[in-house]
DNA sequence: TCATAAGTAGTAATAATTATTATTTACAGA
DNA sequence: TCTGTAAATAATAATTATTACTACTTATGA
């Protein structure tokens, strides 16, 4: 996944303002920086680090508006909240299908596409388990900077 | 997965020994109903499920002990923290390679094998990202009680 | 049996997240 | 454009999950 570009930016916030609105949310200034500040990123922020970006822009805002936001717009499906191992929960706007990699040591979360799972069939095993909406690969491993950095 | 029958338990419960030793752990009374509690669990409890049914049978242990001991058992490989979306962490004893289906309303994570996946090619993509050690794929969706439930 | 280092219980502290409440704001309708 | 109202926010307090500290206890090897 790459940051978006100026344009594409300025595309993703106009679909995030019309899929507020079609939700009932009403569009505020917060909400456009929170959503605006993890479009941009490629980290995978925890609310926390989310909050100390904006608040150099928006210096008013709280970490509560930004917990707040962040469950808001997961429950409506405008971002995602990432599983981890971690205590912290981490989140990503992006919307295209995507895997994980997670560095056990750094935990740096490195996203990547992979067609050939996407395709494979669910096992049989789990016909009877229910309803099925997404599925993710997760890998775990130690990213090429901690290995070069031992 | 099933529970592990009477011998089977017995069979882990002495692996489990012996690998403390291995790992320079001592074999106390508590690591072992931790172990042989989680063991025995098909829910991949978290710490404070554990501490509420370990405290039945051994009214003095701590919730202070079931975390650290679970942190301890994790570092040496014997039980393995299982990714979830809560704020909880969650712990699974079994560690023959598998994977996971997650209930979004109740939560509920079913185990299951998926050998297909498991000899899929990891993407060139990330060919160059580091040393994986581990790959997990995590389907989520509604399970069978929590669609009737409704 | 005994020494000792590791482990535990009990308690206190910290980290992450959520709730409460008074104030402010977005936005629909006049 | 103005205004009323429900929704959202900021500030603060409270909870929940986890970890740290300390004095006591126990597993293990000599």
């Amino acid at each position: 996944m790459k940051h978006p570009n100026k344009h594409d930016l300025l595309v993703l916030l106009t679909e995030f303002e019309n899929a507020c609105r079609k939700a009932d949310l009403k569009v505020t200034h917060q909400r456009l920086e929170i959503f605006r500040e993890l479009a941009q990123a490629h980290d995978h922020p925890s609310a926390e680090m989310l909050y100390n970006r904006i608040i150099k822009r928006l210096p008013t805002i709280s970490l509560d508006t930004v917990y707040r936001t962040l469950a808001t717009l997961e429950k409506h499906g405008l971002i995602t909240r990432v599983q981890t191992l971690e205590s912290q929960a981490r989140f990503e706007a992006e919307m295209i299908r995507h895997h994980h990699a997670v560095c056990r040591k750094c935990g740096a979360i490195t996203d990547f596409s992979w067609n050939t799972f996407d395709e494979v069939q669910v096992p049989a095993e789990l016909s009877g388990w229910g309803r099925i909406t997404k599925r993710n690969a997760i890998l775990e491993g130690i990213c090429n900077d901690c290995v070069k950095g031992n």
